[in-house]
DNA sequence: TTGTATGCGTTATCAA
DNA sequence: TTGATAACGCATACAA
């Protein structure tokens, strides 16, 4: 047992003028309410409009009105970013709502592969989108380069490293992490550590250089571990590695809150308790914050903020606004719980 | 300081007819690959392209052609979805790939609100897709209507609840809890309950129905403490409650691998050791599976399959081939750790 | 092998 | 208030 689908010829505003007795001209004025047409006009055209179904077609409109009334929205690294990183989804639903206020659709496109890179190039080349979003561009970004060339109006989240001047949300990680250590330090640790994570990522890059800030004099390479990713699997590790080479450990500043759960787990393993022994914080204030035992202390990443400020730079630009030159930079207090 | 964006206006393919000599349809030729066209009309189009920097205008080509080559991905509920479901990356991943192989664009939109129900709707009506996947349909969902009235070709992942016979891909939510009860019972214990979840959702309830036939005689509503998401709290919340109604409790299904963390916690709470006093089984094999202590027995949810398969089901109506009435369903494996 | 002409479904500019 | 008519940028059948 199969089925085909049926698919049937979509009416057009030449059916419904036909069908209404009237020019295409009123009953494009009737779609796009505008003024200027005739009650009885109006409830006619309203009326064949119902009967042949019809409805409008965006490829047309887009096509003589030079715009899509659509902003794409691109997440690369997929992987690690669905899989990995916790803000995501709400720098999409942060986004999203202000480009629906707007009016705005938002059009989410993944780059997976070399191949996704170039389709995506085209489609954002092609006139489908009015504007973009950018989250975690990567240095020499064939993307960043399209929509440069393109002079299609964009947006960043956090910095696109090799491309100061354009627009961008992001956080000041740097100082958020000086800032959270120093908190740290206050509880009067006296051997504090860190697990630095993605260093070739501008983020990672900044969290330690903020670390560094707060240690001054006393700042310890020894007491520095270098993972990868921002994953759980690498603070395990990186706990791992700070407890063999200082078991005299008394604080550690994880680079975010997946990594620190994991530091959590090997303490725990390890058999030192937190925060008695140990004192643990982490940073994004991401769903583990509050999941793990104990709770975390961490910086809180606004992350659905990221997304609204990058959608309302697009739409400023879109609007013909000037828009400030660099970067808006949000604020992100500490959250103190339980784990130092 | 401020920058205005430079909007330079695009060249078409009369601008790179004229700088290279020769017709449109000749620029059109060498554009789309098309065979008959002189090695020297083509050297001499490609480098007018690249001197005048022309990109093709998708609206203009979708519209002569009457399609974009490119398919919807409709993401419902975000809330619960992208924050709590730990499974909608990978199935957008599954579905990306398998649509990217075969050059379609999947463009991701999102319904947040009653406003982007409306404005999706426009936008698949008007032609800027040319096939839709939609994840975790409610039932009477504007959006299926439109689809359907459209003839849009379509393919749902999970049982659009009202709509049998609209292709879809899933998995036997009921039998995949049963096969599961059935071996957390044959480890001995006696008296086995469930948290269930989401049971207006049809996964949800799936997952119940299978529980009670496998209990079939032994089957206890007390043992059954119903919460209304998939979510961690839920798990605490359900498991809390149960132990409360049913001291006795040695083993518990609960309907998601967040819930069954979220039990954990509970039982630990409670001092009760897993899986000496308690055996406890999840489901999805979602990343909340092996970051508990102990790791979760559960049943695994093919997530990019799902996401492949519908991809794979919109294809094939896309090549005008015909669709099996009904669902496709994918297996799922049980996999068996140390928390029962 | 190449050029020409027509149409895709809209919006927008005029006259009427 | 309405109706013609000209774009918008491209693909394509047909003519050359």
């Amino acid at each position: 047992m199969v089925s085909v689908p049926a698919r049937r010829k979509r009416a057009t505003i030449h059916d419904v003028a036909v069908e209404a007795g009237v020019s295409r001209g009123t009953v494009s004025r009737v779609v796009n309410d505008e003024p200027y047409v005739s009650a009885s006009a109006r409830a006619a055209i309203e009326a064949a409009i119902e009967k042949v179904g019809y409805v409008p077609n965006n490829a047309a409109r887009s096509l003589v009105m030079q715009r899509s009334q659509a902003v794409g929205f691109i997440v690369h690294e997929p992987h690690s970013l669905f899989l990995e990183d916790p803000n995501i989804g709400e720098i999409l639903l942060g986004a999203n709502t202000a480009l629906s206020d707007a009016d705005y659709q938002m059009v989410c496109l993944i780059i997976d592969s070399e191949r996704d890179t170039a389709r995506v190039a085209r489609y954002l080349s092609g006139g489908f989108v009015d504007g973009v979003i950018i989250v975690s561009a990567r240095q020499h970004d064939p993307i960043t380069r399209v929509v440069e060339k393109l002079g299609l109006p964009t947006a960043f989240v956090g910095h696109p490293p090799d491309l100061r001047d354009l627009p961008f949300v992001g956080i000041d990680n740097r100082r958020s992490a000086r800032d959270l250590t120093e908190r740290l330090l206050a509880t009067g640790r006296q051997r504090v550590g860190m697990i630095a994570a993605a260093l070739d990522r501008d983020s990672g890059a900044d969290r330690l250089a903020g670390f560094t800030d707060a240690l001054g004099e006393r700042f310890d390479p020894a007491l520095v571990a270098s993972v990868p990713l921002y994953a759980y699997a690498a603070g395990v590790e990186g706990m791992r590695e700070l407890l063999h080479r200082s078991p005299d450990i008394d604080g550690v500043f994880a680079a975010s809150d997946a990594v620190a759960a994991g530091a959590l787990e090997a303490l725990r393993d390890a058999g030192r308790s937190v925060p008695g022994d140990v004192g643990v914080v982490g940073f994004d204030d991401s769903a583990w914050a509050r999941r793990t035992q104990p709770p975390l202390s961490t910086v809180h990443q606004p992350a659905s903020g990221l997304g609204a400020g990058a959608a309302e730079l697009v739409l400023q630009q879109l609007r013909g606004e000037a828009t400030p030159v660099g970067g808006l930079l949000l604020h992100t207090p500490i959250v103190w719980r339980a784990s130092a």
